[in-house]
DNA sequence: CAGTATATGATATAATGTAACACTACAAGT
DNA sequence: ACTTGTAGTGTTACATTATATCATATACTG
């Protein structure tokens, strides 16, 4: 598969001050919460918030392993698990991919619009169990307990170049 | 990974005539729009709603190849490609699985229900560009083409006996 | 500082999905 | 009927994604 490219958010933001934030914010909750950011997880969670973008499990592998750190897949895929677990990340299922998290620290369920062109990634807050879905539910006793929402379309940049 | 064994929806229906329904209405679908049915994409489509259930690419694959059609990954792939892509069958991106659609015909973006216990499946008729991410989308520019809704969580039965 | 729980490293392998090519079936035009 | 084009199938080989397992290391707990 091709490597996911580009970056996450279809918005111009400061991103000098994400990875730093991101890795505080992360910081600071492990602690309050007793969870342990390792250098391996830390170090994920830095890659994800750096490329800012969707990361394949084999990508981020490979970059572990020039970062020094064990480049089996377990590696990765036990940092990642522990990053999605906690909030830190989410995994777009459409891509089997993932991304650091937008709104790190808040509880939310994630929406993703994802651009089938160029692969570029935005995060929408979302609440869970809403709209169609929480009326499904209610009406059929599911208990919801987590949803996934994830659009596949054409981002801003895509849609004004429809032949690039 | 362990066979996802469970009924698809969490209610009692008639199931006997699913089936025919099902197979009925597809091949009424394709005459009209000059679809080819062809036998392999019948027959996974009668598998898909006959088992009732999502199921995994390579289960497919073991039932045709004792139907005695070809049983390499590309038979089933290319056949579910089919089905998914004019809407006879949705792909549960969470469990890598295929469901035949329970409202085949009808134009919708479906939302699924999925039981973590059990792996039950409930499809609900959804609209796309609805909710938060309809609002997010038309703010940022992003264009909707499809969206995939799937919640996880207990269904009925689960939730009633949460020890079994 | 011993014991326990948790995390990592590493090997192997399972599960999921595609690229590519040869061959077949069918429809359309001559 | 014949050929020609298009779409579908069968098959081989391979790429990608993900886990089970066990040994080792690290960190908390009494």
């Amino acid at each position: 598969m091709t490597e996911i490219s580009t970056p996450l958010g279809f918005e111009h933001h400061d991103h000098v001050h994400c990875v730093d934030q991101g890795l505080l914010s992360a910081e600071q909750r492990c602690a309050e919460q007793g969870l342990r950011l390792t250098p391996v997880r830390r170090k994920v969670l830095e890659l994800l918030l750096q490329e800012h973008r969707a990361l394949r499990a084999y990508a981020i592998l490979e970059l572990l392993r020039e970062a020094g750190f064990g480049s089996q897949p377990p590696v990765a895929y036990r940092a990642l698990d522990f990053l999605v677990e906690h909030g830190f990340a989410h995994k777009i299922e459409k891509l089997n991919a993932f991304v650091a998290c937008a709104y790190p620290g808040e509880m939310h369920s994630p929406a993703f619009m994802i651009c089938r062109k160029c692969d570029a990634i935005a995060e929408a807050h979302s609440a869970p169990a809403r709209g169609i879905l929480g009326v499904a539910a209610r009406a059929s006793g599911f208990q919801i307990e987590k949803t996934m929402v994830e659009a596949e379309g054409l981002c801003p940049s895509c849609t004004d170049q429809p032949d690039a």
